[in-house]
DNA sequence: GTCTATATACAGATAGAC
DNA sequence: GTCTATCTGTATATAGAC
């Protein structure tokens, strides 16, 4: 029984729309995008797209989802590239902020602002995925840290956690997401240094 | 010579127009409202609407442009009320985050966020007038303090608002605007006497 | 200035041939 | 599964009477 259930299988063009409709959504939001320019930039008709998506919510909640899906694969890769002994706060700061600042990452946090009023569920997903899952990780980061001596013993790791995701985003997250040119690597590393050194000011272990 | 300029006055119609404008835009974003929806709501034909906007893009800059001024003034009203000698930075803080946390806030957040591909002078206008003009306020309030010996004499006032404004955030902002619960005026409390107690201790001016 | 009625365009979604 | 051609609703914007 050869069932042709290919919604759930990676056919080509299910993965070229997929792909056409994530350029399309992350540049112009959900609403001004049609079901005909998703057609179009993918190079299939529309029949073939409703065939592989019961409508355009469904297509918008299966980018949303493989998006929300790469991002918590690129964190596990930033994780365990930042996670091995000896790397510094800083060098975890830089890998955080480039992640975040990144031009699509700006792009999936517009699109998924502007559209949680009309898809909670997805507005939640990516929480989840995205700042929540890099709030624990740096809480139990930090934690270790604090077990080893190197943070005031008195910390809260996750109000800790907090903390440094604020000093590094500062005003440049907000002035990004608003429309603000992407920040280089130097601009980047310049707050990430300042935000570290407030951060170990305020948390570090005092010398005995 | 009596023109009827009604365009740039403070006509009831026009007036009940922006007001309807403001609610429909501020919860289901700009392409969801339909100019059909704008008239019904204000009580007004769609003809009268086009006689005081020249079409919805002019409609959605004003509003928004309107939303600006009121900031603009309710931050007025905040530093007023904070700038007064003897209040501490905690009250500032509270002020602050009660105000960025509102939920009609956050609507005018989402939305420009939202639209600030197909706007950028208005998501320009909007930094400017809110989180641009709160920066520049609390940078000069802290060299104020600063100056008074009260923090760091080597500290960057600007990099320091710019922490305190991250610290005070933290992951409260960015849970919010994603539709996470509005925050009560208790969880804002602890998050700010933690933020403002981070703050001090990086900032404060050491004992002498 | 304000209304009712309408022009025009395009959206999401489907029918039916292959 | 994939296409072309089409249905149906609704969007922005306007014409013309008062």
């Amino acid at each position: 029984m050869s069932v042709a259930a290919s919604s759930s299988e990676a056919s080509p063009k299910r993965t070229a729309i997929l792909a056409a409709g994530a350029r399309l959504f992350m540049a112009g939001g959900y609403a001004t995008v049609s079901m005909d320019a998703v057609a179009k930039e993918a190079g299939v008709s529309k029949a073939t797209l409703y065939a592989h998506f019961a409508g355009k919510e469904a297509l918008f909640g299966a980018i949303v989802g493989e998006r929300c899906a790469a991002i918590a694969s690129q964190a596990e890769k930033l994780v365990s590239s930042a996670a091995s002994p000896g790397r510094a706060l800083r060098e975890t700061g830089r890998l955080w902020m480039r992640f975040l600042l990144d031009r699509d990452s700006i792009a999936i946090h517009r699109t998924v602002i502007a559209e949680c009023g009309r898809f909670p569920d997805l507005a939640a997903a990516f929480y989840a995925a995205g700042p929540g899952a890099g709030r624990a990780w740096l809480m139990r980061r930090l934690a270790e840290e604090q077990r080893q001596g190197r943070l005031r013993a008195d910390a809260d790791p996750g109000v800790a956690a907090d903390h440094l995701v604020g000093l590094l985003r500062g005003e440049l997250y907000i002035r990004t997401v608003l429309g603000g040119p992407t920040p280089d690597e130097a601009a980047i590393n310049v707050v990430v240094d300042q935000a570290v050194e407030v951060f170990l000011r305020a948390y570090g272990a005092p010398p005995t």
